[in-house]
DNA sequence: ATCACTTGCATAGCAGGCTATGCAATGTTA
DNA sequence: TAACATTGCATAGCCTGCTATGCAAGTGAT
């Protein structure tokens, strides 16, 4: 059977995932971020003090993932984790200042690179980009042999 | 500044480059592959013997991944590598009888987890999809304080 | 109150990506 | 030919994702 990489969705994506991922770090490492932390960062910084639960349905990945980024994160002084008054098993997190200052230049820092990243599309194109990748996300649906249960 | 990730290019690739694995993967674990050996085996499958350097190139990944992966699909059994006969520092990769069992059902298990996350949309987006990806690598340009120096 | 179940998180261990670095083989040049 | 530079690969060490598993805290049923 023919199949060509190029003509590949999941190669493609994988590699506009990973030039995406470069382009990012080499802008927000200076800064002591990294790429994992940034979507936990977004939604901590309209709202701290989430559960770990919280975020991770918020960010569609998985727990132990949310937790080993936690890990980084509370190691790099980036939030503190502290249980929740009512229910001993909830860890709400809260920001560090040091994460609350970063906000602004981090924010530039992503926006700056999705722009450079979609410069060679058209502006139809740009949206018809993000469209299409929500569109594909949305309508994900567990494959029909994932995990046979 | 406002930003939300589901308007965010980066977000959504990474995302659907986390499903297009996660469904590869449950497609492929059970013949003894994973994801990252496929774009080697792909290349292999149209003809190996290449060296290491070839398909560093062909694939747009680090030579140290290269070699990672190299090392995991020996210890697997799907490769094995021998030097070249004139020069002492170049590696060839070679496909093992079972490698070379694996390129049919691999394939069609690739190109129906492909056909499945695109299956939401239209004939015409899905071309357009591969288009814009295929349109994002192809203009990347190292970003411009990216190793400065 | 106790026993079982559920829930929320942590940890172990792996894949696959990266940068930085080491090193042997080859090339080059004085 | 000896010294230096380059090339091709391997390794170390990290981040980010995953599954599998363990465990403490809460919930429910009796």
């Amino acid at each position: 059977m023919k199949f060509e990489k190029d003509k590949s969705a999941g190669y493609l994506a994988n590699h506009v995932a990973r030039l995406f991922k470069r382009g990012l770090e080499a802008r927000i490492t200076p800064m002591g971020l990294s790429t994992g932390t940034f979507p936990v960062l977004l939604e901590l910084w309209q709202r701290d003090g989430r559960t770990q639960k919280q975020l991770v349905g918020a960010l569609g990945i998985e727990q132990a993932t949310m937790a080993n980024t936690l890990n980084r994160m509370e190691r790099d002084g980036l939030v503190i984790r502290r249980k929740d008054d009512t229910d001993g098993r909830v860890q709400r997190v809260w920001l560090t200042e040091r994460a609350r200052g970063l906000q602004t230049p981090a924010v530039a820092a992503a926006a700056a690179e999705n722009a450079r990243a979609l410069s060679g599309l058209t502006i139809p194109e740009r949206a018809q980009f993000l469209d299409l990748m929500r569109k594909v996300i949305a309508g994900w649906q567990p494959p029909p042999d994932s995990r046979g249960g």
